[in-house]
This record gives structure tokens, sequence and C-alpha cells, in this order.
RNA sequence: GUGGGUAUAGCUCAGCCGGUAGAGCGCUGGAUUGUGGUUCCAGAUGUCGUGGGUUCAAAUCCCACUACCCACCCCA
């Protein structure tokens, strides 16, 4: 038998309902705050990730899918898409399109982990990038939005974290004290922190060891070193989510993987998800563009959601939601029947009533699959009811049923789906 | 890359100290001819993860392998 490959899987129905509920969600949000979609391409060149999040990163320098294509380009598929849609903005020179650019994406993104609870090798991120300003106000809208996603989902219950990392400059001063007040208690520290003092000293604020805590719970906070613009830019963004009432954690020890972060980064965590509790993460990352060789200036700010942990979340928080329904479930007996049942079904369908035929069996066997599937209505049609123009309309709930007429039929279904 | 756990019917699982398999749910058919849900009856489906070993005899004991799950790492 041929499996799904490790770390991938099918999203069978009920649960793709699941995932259709919540994009289209995400979809109508997004909508009314005025972003359009965007959709790059699945595979990139390995080089716009390598320089985009970050040679040194764990993404790059042992997660990505990376292949020789027969003319012997570096392609590599894509580990997460803001350096995506970040490449097309430079590429199409959307910085010369009136206004900011706000764009979202949904789709799979692919990175070669150990799969476990919440993270797979082929995952799927709902995401937004806003391009073109500085604005502490535009953070602020984006994290409205974010929330307001989540929430209209059916969520409760998480929490929503945030930190600034500082730019370029106040950034450097605050690796090279953490360096420098780790270098004396290094060796009281775990194997991984010990490694993470010489790799990414910022890592060890976000070691889960218990014996390590002590040791980090006394080093500098990087919001104590914030450059002044820095620090203004993080009060506004605080400011304006007060005002919105959007309830937050300040988390000064909150690390973002990704190195074009920088000033606001944020996170939203939810329990009930394992291990992996981070349901989307994003930040600012205003010198990524040039970095990757735009010749203007165009600050950014994204984040992403990851899917397959929200779906997570909200199949947890609402089980019985996303039922299959059927409205009508017609019964046909005899092949006249059934040529005259397509017709009406067709004309159901056309105006929005979801109509299932039995095609073949008994009636009673009809009405069994009726039943099963959660159909509200089941509709016998014989010769009977064709001659009388009088179908026998059961009310599956009730088991009620009734003799109706075309125009009566259609009022009882219409009038239940506008 | 590292560690732990689990592998028996479509699903969830039982099977003690070795004697070649069971339950519940689901599925199919039936309880008379055009009426579902409840109930009753019947039925189908397993190379007991794979390979090897011990034994007269292995789902059960031993070894190896593989797969899946969870956790570390990292992140969404």
């Amino acid at each position: 038998m041929i499996r799904a490959v490790k770390g991938t899987r099918d999203i069978l129905p009920p649960a793709s309902r699941v995932w259709n509920h919540v994009e289209d969600v995400a979809r109508r949000v997004m909508q009314s705050y005025h972003y359009s979609e965007i959709r790059t391409p699945i595979f990139e060149e390995t080089s716009l990730f390598a320089r985009g999040v970050g040679e040194e990163t764990d993404i790059v320098s042992k997660e990505m899918y990376t292949f020789e294509d027969r003319d012997g380009a570096s392609l590599t598929l894509r580990p997460e898409n803001t350096a995506g849609v970040i490449r097309s903005f430079i590429e199409h020179r959307l910085d010369q399109v009136p206004g900011l650019q706000k764009l979202y994406y949904m789709g799979p993104m692919f990175r070669r982990e150990r799969p476990q609870k919440g993270r797979y090798r082929q995952f799927s991120q709902i995401g937004a990038e806003v391009i073109g300003s500085e604005s502490p106000a535009v953070d602020a809208e984006v994290i409205e939005m974010v929330i307001e996603i989540l929430t209209r989902c059916g969520l409760d219950g998480f929490q929503l974290l945030l930190n600034s990392v500082g730019c370029k400059e106040c950034r450097a001063r605050y690796v090279a004290e953490l360096r420098e007040r780790l270098a004396g208690v290094a060796n009281r520290l775990c194997h991984d922190c010990q490694r993470r003092v010489q790799t990414n000293p910022l890592r060890v604020l976000d070691c889960k060891i218990p014996e390590d805590q002590p040791i980090i719970d006394a080093l500098p906070s990087i919001l104590d070193f914030l450059c002044e613009p820095c620090g203004i830019h993080f009060a506004a963004v605080r400011a304006y989510l007060n005002d919105r009432g959007i309830q937050y954690e300040v988390k000064p020890r909150l690390v973002r993987g990704l190195d074009y972060y920088m000033r606001t980064t944020f996170e939203v965590v939810h329990g009930a998800l394992g291990a992996q509790n981070s349901v989307l993460g994003g930040g600012r990352y205003d010198g990524l563009a040039q970095s990757l060789g735009s010749k203007a200036p165009a600050p950014g700010i994204g984040f992403s959601i990851g899917e397959d942990r929200l779906v997570m979340s909200v199949e947890e928080a609402h089980p019985d939601r996303h039922k299959d329904t059927v409205d009508l479930f017609i019964a046909p007996m005899g092949g006249n029947a059934l040529r005259h049942s397509t017709v009406l079904a067709r004309e159901l369908r056309r105006n929005g009533v979801c109509v299932e035929i039995a095609f073949e069996g008994k009636l009673k066997r009809a009405l069994e699959l009726a039943n099963k599937t959660g159909a509200r209505y089941a509709l016998i049609v014989g010769d009977n009811e064709i001659q009388s123009g009088a179908y026998a309309l059961k009310n599956m709930a009730t088991g009620e049923q009734e003799n109706v007429s075309r125009e009566r039929l259609t009022e009882v279904l219409y009038g239940r789906n506008h």
C-alpha cells in the first residue's frame, strides 16, 4: 500500500469543512480591511530564502526541501511566504502603485522537521503583509485584524504576546551585552544554551529548562536597550492596542526565529495544542526588501497563521459545528420518477438548495441514506406523485409527512435558505 | 539529529501465566409488496506491522527492522 509521505496528510471530510470555514472567515475579515490576495509560486530560487530568512536560521540551514533543477538551478519549496511576497513586490515594482500594498495569501509551506502534534512537513499558512509604511498604527491594525480572524473563527482563550526586538543598532548593543553577561555563567547553563551563547544569544531567553530559569530571569530586558526611535515606536503600538481594548502581554523574552524581524514582534498562543502552542507569529521587517535587492525602501509588517493549528483549536472549541447538511434528499421510485427527479433537483440546486438524489435502491434504502446523511427533508417521488402533482415531503427530524405541490415545496425549501 | 510510547477487523480497543482470534461502533442484507431513526436476526472483512529466532505449538516469549504518535530541537 502506498501511503502519504511522512509529515504530509490528507484533509478529509468532515475536517475539510472546518478548513473551508477558517479560510472563508479569514478572506472575509481581510477583505474588510481592504487586503487583496497574492498567489506566489510554491517553489523559488534557493537564494531568496537564504538571503530573506537568514542563512544561519534553522529553517534555511537544515529544514528546506532544496533540489537541483535539470538546468542546474537550485530551487527550494517555500518554507514560508514573506520572502516570496517581497520578491514579487520588488519584481513587479509594486512600490509604484499608489498607497500601501496590503496582500494576503494562504497555502502550503514545506519544512523538513520531525513531525509531531501541530507540526507537519507540509503545513498551511494564512498570512498577510502590509508594505510601504513604518507607522506603528499599521502594526496595531495588523494585530487587530489577526485577532479578529481568530475571534470570528470562534476561538477564545488565546493569548497575545508582544515584544520589540529593536533595530540593527540597538539589538546589536543588546546582544553584545547578553554575550558578556552569559560568558561568566555559561558553564552553569544547559548544553544547548552553552551553544546558543555562541551562535545566537537571544535564543537563550527562550530556553525551557527549569534549571536555567534563575540565570535567565536575571538577564537584562531588550526593552531597556531600545534606541529612542524604537522605544517611541513600541510605546505607540501599545497605545494603539490599548485604544482598541486589545489584551496583550509584553514578553521581552519573546524571540522570533527569522532573521528579518525588527521592532514589533508578536505571537498568539493557545492551550490544548500540545507543545506546539503557537497559532500565529508575525512582526515588522523594515530592512527585508532592500536586503533582497529593492532600490526603494519598503518597510513592512506581516503575520502568518498556522492553519493546521488554528483548525485544531477550532475543532477543539466547537466539535459539533461544521456538520454535513443536506437540505433535501430525493427518493425516486422507478426510472420514470428518476428522470422527473433529476430535472426537479437541477432547478432546486440552481436556487441554492443542497439536493441529493438516491440513484438506486429501494425507498427504504433511500430514506435510510437520507437519515444517515443528516438530510432535513426527504422527498418521495413516484408515479402517483407525478400524476397528482403533489410530492410526499417528509421532515426527517419530526417524521411528519405532507403532500406538497411544487410551489409549496419551493416555499418550504427557499424559506430555509433565504 | 536525539529520546519515549504504540503497532490485532474500516474505527476504538480486549486477548492473564504460549494451544493458529474477539467486543463495541461502522458496513451489507433481512423482519412480505412505497417510508428512515429504535429493536431483533443474519453476514462480510484480519497473511494479529515486517523479517528472523525459541517451541510439538507464537497475536502472546526473544532479537532486528519499519511505520505511526508524542516530546526535545526549532517554529506556524
